[in-house]
RNA sequence: GCCGGAGUGGCGGAAUGGCAGACGCGGCGGAUUCAAAAUCCGUUGGUAGCGAUAUCUUGCGGGUUCAAGUCCCACCUCCGGCACCA
């Protein structure tokens, strides 16, 4: 009797009460068993709820994590909450509801999304990054690295996002406007809590080499550290004392310098005022400068603009030349001296200001045409013009004339970083208040960790303040406390962190939630840690991925944790794009609702369909119709059970398919490579109902391997055959070698290298038996009596007969 | 401009230098049905041919090789990141 139709509501909810009461997926205390810890970026609980953009990471890495609890693993998946941040405030503030309330509400939502899509989260460690529990331990590391010298206020230009009201971040930053919402970002000067995460550049950098991170993200990471080696050359002034450095990548072209170039911020102007004779133009252009946001500054193809600086030469340290001196705001106060040697022939930018305003072009490295262009060529290029360099390639020059600044003591080599500090503290409500206390005697104090957390007050209003202030600012009740440290009256710091204060160590909390004692138990981030398997998207890798692994790495310097990598494994998926191949926004009205998709076609469809859509690893736009086949297949997995066999094993019609099959899933799961694994299951099950029946062997063998993906049914279709225990305690199917060996094979004919004919051959047939191949009628056929030049047999493969 | 990634049927995409187009979607033809949906069977890169078959085909142009989507050189287009970083 054919078994009832495929209803993917009712086993979907079946089975996901089951596991919920049985507790099926909550990692075990265990520390004997050998660990898996699998990751994905925990969601911002936004208004809007789940994205069709969430299942795909989560999906990619719940596959694994099933897989490994197959496998034998004690397996940590765990979920949690990025819950502070800018959308609920403003939510908030529009609604006149608290943030928290907000929060709470969208958690909520999220997690029965989750929850409806079957995933294996262990939801007994969930962790929420506004719980005080939590904040408490944010705090704390706060000030730690506070105490360690690697938070510290400073005066300083930040982008000024106007809309927003806040500062943000340099990686907040994109082309020029706000990440978030689009406004053009401004210059402000406002003191700033600062992360000292410029000491950590060479270790971000080194630690790349012992991580094994997809190719994107390291080179992505390693540019925008921005490592570059140089020298620093001091230039004095003519008729005077003073001296300034600039940076050089190129010092080896230094008898090439025929201008000098400063920052139009450049603090010298100001010291050497007196002997400036047009002080004045050049004060005119700092101003003008100061006037132009970031985003005017660099706009492309911008010409370049500058003033000579009058009455002041610079003095040449390796040939006593003098040298006429600019303002010019290509070069920047934040990068290296904000002082540049200028080698027109040799560097574009230079050039180009060069040829503008007619200044000397002295070519110094032989090779191009400097009339031209620039000669940047570091590989070929031999010194000329350049005394003792003469006849150097680049790289020795370099080192030769850095030998000789430094013996003059006039020079040194010297590495630079394009990372900045990150600014890290926010004029909002909705964050973890900065932990630290003004005192007007004492200074900064930290609040003593006795009195973490610092909990948020509750205020009427959320709304932030044109002056830059944090709403924090106007709550008397909460700024005004007693100075921890001599007890006289102080005020509290006011800014909060940014949002990704708290993603930077949650990894570290889900190893032992619920500590009070400690951010984690040692004992518990001993074994979980490092995460082996961290899956996310693209967009972090400059932001989220590169913070956490400074708090981690500066965790691991004082003795924290013991690795000193957070993540061993880092893979990205790509972004889902609406049915048109546009990214899905709300306003091109292309958005795919994840609960519409399952109340059509089911979860375990869903699921299946995401990772069947295209390489894991790239953009694809959604298909409806792509989808719906996706149900398709599990209604005919489904029916298999009306031609299910009692028979035991594999027959022996399919024992090399099914085989095969569970080689290709089992290795293709662990490329991330889900796509073909799908592919294989859909031949397998287009080739069982090609015979007419299924062997129950060979149909528990495929909800095996299918399960990681479609859950539900497998589940459903295993307990329909008989079996007491769940599929997710059942042991990974391993496949058999030997029945991989086929008998025969076909190979392709070609003669001349186009293919011919097709004949099957002994599969076991090497080189040693091209004569014999060659022989074949079926050969000689196509040969057809024209002369053999040349036979090349690749077993299993093909035979190619060149002939004339 | 620099650094990544990618260009393959009508579409999403497969393919350790070894038979291009697996698998799915869509299309076409048929079965079932009063009819439709669902399901099942067949077919489906282009051109020529009733056909066996021939021929062309992986962004463009060269090259290496018995053999190139895959390797090398040069170029074009798209996507992502950075961008006056000295």
């Amino acid at each position: 009797m054919p078994v009832s139709s495929y209803d993917p509501a009712a086993i979907e909810a079946k089975w996901q009460k089951i596991w919920e009461e049985s507790h099926a997926f909550e990692a075990s205390d265990d520390h004997s068993k050998p660990k898996f810890y699998g990751l994905i970026e925990f969601p911002y609980p936004s208004g809007q709820g789940l994205h069709v953009g969430h299942p795909r990471s989560n999906t990619a890495m719940d596959i694994i994590a099933r897989k490994r609890r197959m496998e034998g693993y004690n397996v940590l998946f765990p979920i949690g909450w990025d819950a502070f941040g800018l959308p609920t405030e403003n939510y908030a503030i529009k609604n006149k509801v608290h943030p928290a309330d907000v929060t709470k509400a969208n958690i909520d939502h999220f997690r029965s999304q989750l929850k409806m899509i079957g995933f294996s989260f262990d939801y007994s460690r969930e962790v929420n990054t506004t719980d005080p529990n939590y904040v408490k331990w944010t705090q704390w590391i706060f000030l730690q690295l506070y105490k360690h010298g690697l938070a510290y206020k400073a005066e300083m230009p930040i982008n000024w996002c106007p809309s927003c009201k806040c500062g943000l971040a340099n990686e907040e930053v994109v082309g020029g406007v706000c990440e978030r919402c689009g406004t053009p970002v401004i210059r402000r000067v406002k003191t700033q809590w600062m992360l000292r995460i410029t000491a950590y550049a060479q270790k971000l950098l080194d630690g790349l080499d012992h991580v094994d991170f997809i190719d994107r993200v390291k080179v992505q990471q390693r540019n925008w550290i921005g490592r570059s080696t140089g020298a620093e050359i001091d230039f004095c002034l003519n008729d005077s004392d003073e001296k300034f450095t600039v940076y050089t990548t190129r010092p080896d072209t230094l008898f090439g310098a025929t201008y000098m170039v400063l920052s139009p911020e450049h603090p010298l102007i100001d010291r050497m005022k007196d002997r400036i004779t047009n002080y004045d133009a050049c004060m005119a252009y700092r101003e003008e400068a100061a006037r132009k946001s970031d985003f005017e500054r660099s706009e492309l193809n911008k010409e370049k603009t500058g003033v000579p600086v009058e009455g002041l030469y610079a003095v040449n340290p390796i040939n006593g030349k003098h040298i006429p001196i600019w303002l010019s705001d290509y070069v920047l106060m934040s990068y290296g001296t904000g002082a540049i040697m200028a080698v027109p022939a040799h560097d574009t930018r230079d050039w180009e200001f060069a040829k503008k305003y007619s200044l000397p072009i002295i070519e110094v490295v032989a090779g191009g045409d400097v009339e031209k262009e620039a000669y940047t060529d570091i590989q070929e290029g031999v010194l000329v013009n350049s005394d003792f360099l003469n006849g150097l390639h680049v790289a020795e020059a370099k080192k030769a004339i850095i030998a000789r600044l430094t013996e003059m003591g006039v020079g040194h080599e010297k590495v630079n970083y394009k990372l900045r500090d990150w600014v890290f503290s926010r004029q909002r409500y909705w964050g973890e208040p900065i932990p630290i206390i003004h005192c007007d005697q004492c200074g900064m104090v930290p609040v003593p960790e006795a009195d973490l957390p610092v909990v948020l007050p509750k205020v009427s209003n959320y709304e932030p303040s044109d002056s830059g202030e944090s709403p924090l600012a106007s709550m008397d009740d909460w700024v005004n406390v007693s100075c921890p440290c001599c007890g006289k009256p102080a005020r509290r710091e006011t800014d909060t962190m940014p949002q990704w204060a708290g993603s930077s160590w949650y990894f570290l909390r889900y190893c032992d939630p619920h500590n009070s004692s400690a951010f984690a138990g040692k004992e518990a981030l001993d074994y979980w840690m490092p995460v082996d398997w961290y899956n996310g998207g693209m967009e972090h890798t400059t932001l989220h991925l590169l913070y956490s692994r400074f708090w981690h790495l500066f965790l691991h310097d004082i003795g924290c944790v013991s690795a000193p990598e957070p993540y061993k494994k880092r893979t990205s998926h790509g972004m889902i794009l609406g049915e048109n191949g546009e990214k899905m926004s709300k306003s091109r009205g292309n958005v795919i609702n994840p609960d519409d998709v399952i109340r059509e076609i089911g979860a375990d469809a869903f699921r299946l369909y995401e990772m069947f859509m295209g390489a894991f690893d790239q953009a694809i736009p959604w298909s409806t119709n792509g989808a719906k086949g996706c149900r398709k297949f599990l209604d005919r997995v489904w029916r298999l059970q009306d031609i299910v066999t009692e028979e035991k094993g594999f027959s022996s019609a399919l024992n090399g398919l099914m085989n095969e099959t569970i080689k290709k899933v089992s290795e293709d799961y662990e490329k991330m490579k889900y796509n073909t694994a799908i592919a294989a299951m859909m031949t397998l099950v287009n080739e069982i109902y090609g015979r007419g029946q299924v062997t129950r062997g060979e149909l528990e063998a495929l909800l095996l391997i299918l399960s990681p993906v479609a859950p539900h049914i497998c589940e459903e279709i295993w307990q329909n055959l008989g079996h007491k225990e769940p599929i997710h305690h059942q042991a990974w199917p391993a496949w058999d070698e030997e029945a991989l060996k086929h008998q025969e094979v076909e190979i392709a004919i070609q003669i001349s290298g186009k293919v011919r004919g097709r004949i099957m051959i002994p599969a076991d047939l090497t080189k040693d038996d091209t004569e014999r191949i060659l022989a074949l009628e079926d050969v000689q056929k196509l040969i057809n009596g024209r002369q053999v030049v040349k036979v090349v047999f690749v077993p299993g493969r093909l035979l190619n007969v060149v002939v004339k």
